[in-house]
DNA sequence: AATTCTATTGCATACGTATGTTATGTTGAT
DNA sequence: ATCAACATAACATACGTATGCAATAGAATT
């Protein structure tokens, strides 16, 4: 297998007796070119196995049809491959490729956008991480349009598309409340992220205004990281008697900490609910109460957003954050 | 925000005083620029916000840097997440850009190839499907090597990896009589899949050796249809004792079958083995013997035949099969 | 100081396409 | 038959970089 020199649009304008600005023009859907001659070059094209070069047209019409995504706990958390497999989806139905990052904990932002931009992608998305003020400013200067997912950052360009997450903390806490719980915890994220931060800020809002004192744990939006931390709520002198997990994983790992490791139940000891509802919560092992990210919403605003920004690039920056539902399974005590 | 004019490496010329050739070797490692030089092009480019522009480069190095991966199953299987993320690291660390496909139901392959071939990737590695001798002769043509991530064709030139199947299912099949289980059962996954297939001989030629009758139903390789396979498989009048589920999402929809849907123990009175070992495998509400598939390999030989194949294109395929290994937990009876 | 040699730099061109402008051919009306 | 008027096609150039080759400067030698 050797690497060969590839068909041009020259090489097929010389067999098929056209000049090569008409091979291209024969690729474009608007062009003036004859049925009859554009039938002659697609058929000398595919004799010769022909395709535009993607690299040579990009330069030209300054349009790369790519986009960059960056995300990152594609393994640890089951909501960011869901988002993932959304976010591409709709990207191939507009017919714009997806260049791919997949950000690990050793490494920043700042060393992954440079080179998105490199390739001239028309647009970003970032669903990892946050957007420092030197590359926002890269991106703005090269017209380069950000879109970010479920973070948030107060004075940029950039556009952004978050879930609830302050309501959703009031809707997880008045629920509790509601259902007659004396001893609620929250248990963290990861301490760094906006998502965390607010649903905990919205969580600790109703406690608080119902004069209601809560526990607190971090489990780093990590399996096990969440087991232990709920070992440690429940061997308190006054456990808790429900927990509310910032993500989905999380509660899984409280769930089996609490049946497997301490051998309590759920929820006749203590409820557990969790948020995002990726499609596992609802297997009868977990059967999790928990809040319902609008993912397909989320998704949709932020591709539309992101496209439509491409074309139109003076449009302002949007910004939308979208409500969560609660979703009412076993892993909770659900009477008063 | 404005779609600005690009800076080039000749306005960055201009300003230091140098020509363009020199500014472009300013970024080129091992080319005769003096230290002096080079720092003042890029003191300028600093200035400029200059960058380079990969498509006007790959357009004349004809090298993209860039691979393609094309992936399914991204949201129904977690094994695809850690593939694609170990996939994604090993690239990003060899200096290659990923553009990505997430290949649905609906897609066929042959609609994928021809886009990553316009945008000139170096190479492709593909992990969903199998590969059409029309786009295997039409990488081929192009000189554009294709590895497959645990698939393989018998007479392409693309590459290959895999598990070894096969020897998985013997493995699991001697498990099981070991462990004198009387009325084994397979849970096919996809059934035009190798894998499951392979499986699946592997797992019946250990059984026909012995003369041991062997159900068998369909499970998709998704949870659901595993959830009412398994039923179907435990409502018999011979009910299964023992099933090996072709991976591991299968498997935890026949625990759950068998656990919330029947009211059954497991490994009691019925053992559940699966395939892949995914993180969640080890969690204690599973706890699931399981066949670790050797991901890690099987990524670094992948990508490093990719790679190794796109500096040297004359290198003929290469193919192997690594071996996995049984990874006893609490889903099965181990004794005899 | 003159000369040779070498390390840097500049010049010119090529990569493969898109597109503004000009030339060609075709049609219809007079 | 002549000339507009128009639809197509050809020509020429540009996109932003890399690179072979020629030119230059600087060092080293005599």
């Amino acid at each position: 297998m050797i690497k060969k020199a590839n068909v041009t649009s020259t090489q097929v304008a010389n067999l098929a007796g056209v000049s090569q600005s008409t091979v291209s023009r024969s690729y474009l859907p608007e062009s003036p070119v004859t049925e009859k001659t554009r039938q002659k070059v697609f058929e000398v094209a595919k004799q010769l196995g022909y395709q535009p070069n993607a690299m040579a047209r990009s330069l030209i019409t300054r349009r790369s049809n790519m986009v960059g995504i960056v995300i990152s706990n594609v393994t640890t958390n089951p909501f960011y491959p869901e988002v993932l497999d959304l976010l591409s989806r709709k990207f191939q139905e507009n017919g714009q490729k997806v260049m791919l990052f997949v950000v690990h904990r050793d490494q920043s932002l700042d060393d992954i956008l440079p080179q998105l931009l490199e390739y001239q992608v028309d647009g970003i998305i970032i669903t990892a991480a946050t957007l420092s003020s030197e590359m926002s400013y890269q991106c703005e200067r090269r017209g380069t349009p950000v879109t970010l997912f479920n973070r948030y950052i107060p004075k940029s360009n950039a556009s952004w598309f978050c879930c609830d997450n302050k309501a959703g903390g009031n809707m997880v806490a008045q629920f509790i409340l509601d259902s007659s719980h004396k001893s609620p915890a929250y248990l963290a994220g990861s301490e760094d992220t906006s998502t965390s931060i607010d649903r905990e800020k919205g969580f600790m809002e109703i406690m608080n205004k119902n004069g209601v004192e809560t526990l607190r744990e971090v489990g780093n939006y990590n399996y096990n990281d969440a087991y232990a931390a709920t070992v440690r709520l429940m061997e308190r002198p006054d456990p808790a008697d429900a927990i509310f997990c910032s993500n989905d994983i999380m509660a899984f790992g409280a769930l089996d900490a609490i049946r497997s490791g301490l051998g309590l139940k759920v929820p006749e000891d203590v409820s557990i609910i969790g948020f995002d509802d990726i499609p596992m919560a609802s297997w009868p092992s977990f059967n999790l109460t928990t809040v319902r990210q609008p993912v397909r919403s989320m998704v949709d605003a932020s591709v539309e957003d992101l496209i439509s920004r491409i074309k139109t690039p003076e449009k302002p920056p949007n910004h939308k954050v979208i409500m969560g539902e609660m979703i009412v399974r076993g892993s909770s005590r659900n009477f008063s």
